[in-house]
DNA sequence: CAGGATCCATAACGATACTG
DNA sequence: CAGTATCGTTATGGATCCTG
């Protein structure tokens, strides 16, 4: 086992985790896979979710580079938002784990102790 | 855009977040990449981690199915943490969000406002 | 409608001391 | 060495009210 770059630099898993990481971001994309949608438009097709963390974590995605955010001028104004291209580059892996994710949730394991489930 | 299985499934990104979600847990993962590690071991290859995280995180993981703990009976003990075998079937997605930070990680973007860097 | 501002609860994490 | 126990801190998320 030689001695890799892990020595010293920081971790990749963490860098994409860090992106992903949130308690709604996960859905959120998950929702958007399929297309562009305004904002309220995922305040509802996500229940559980509040205002203030939507917002949040959508703005979030955006600073990172995930999101993009399409503002219509106009009143009462009109938000949608959408994968970005760059966010495209993350969609392969995003539906891989949707894959294994699926599968683990059909694997009924014993230890279920946390945030799921986040769509009822 | 149909209306797909999301109406009434608990989100499956989710799924697999819940159960390498924790500060240190990709960190930890993607050092047992590399093979089996000793406890001990393992902390060392992590500088900033507690022990309590470590412990905690380990535990979790093991309860998850994903890693396998071997415990040599002697004094002191001796106690090996590797990928299970149902851990194995993540490795490939695990590999997938590795290239994609690494990626994320170069592409130098503005906001990297978290957990970066866990290993320095 | 989109989102800002406040206030609050608590889960997650960190430091440290201790045990078989 | 591996793991517990206790305690303090902080980040994260939630509820609510407010505004252009």
């Amino acid at each position: 086992m030689p001695v890799s770059k892990k020595e010293v630099s920081p971790c990749p898993i963490d860098a994409m985790l860090s992106v992903i990481d949130g308690r709604w971001k996960g859905t959120i994309l998950w929702r958007l896979l399929d297309g562009p949608m305004r904002t309220n438009e995922l305040r509802r097709s996500i229940p559980q979710i509040t205002e203030r963390m939507l917002i949040r974590h959508l703005q979030e995605l955006v600073q990172d580079g995930i999101l993009e955010r399409h503002e219509e001028k106009q009143v009462p104004p009109c938000v949608r938002y959408s994968i970005s291209s760059y966010g495209m580059t993350m969609v392969p892996v995003l539906e891989a784990i949707c894959v294994w994710g699926r599968r683990h949730l059909e694997t009924s394991h014993p230890s279920k102790r946390e945030r799921l489930p986040s769509i009822t």
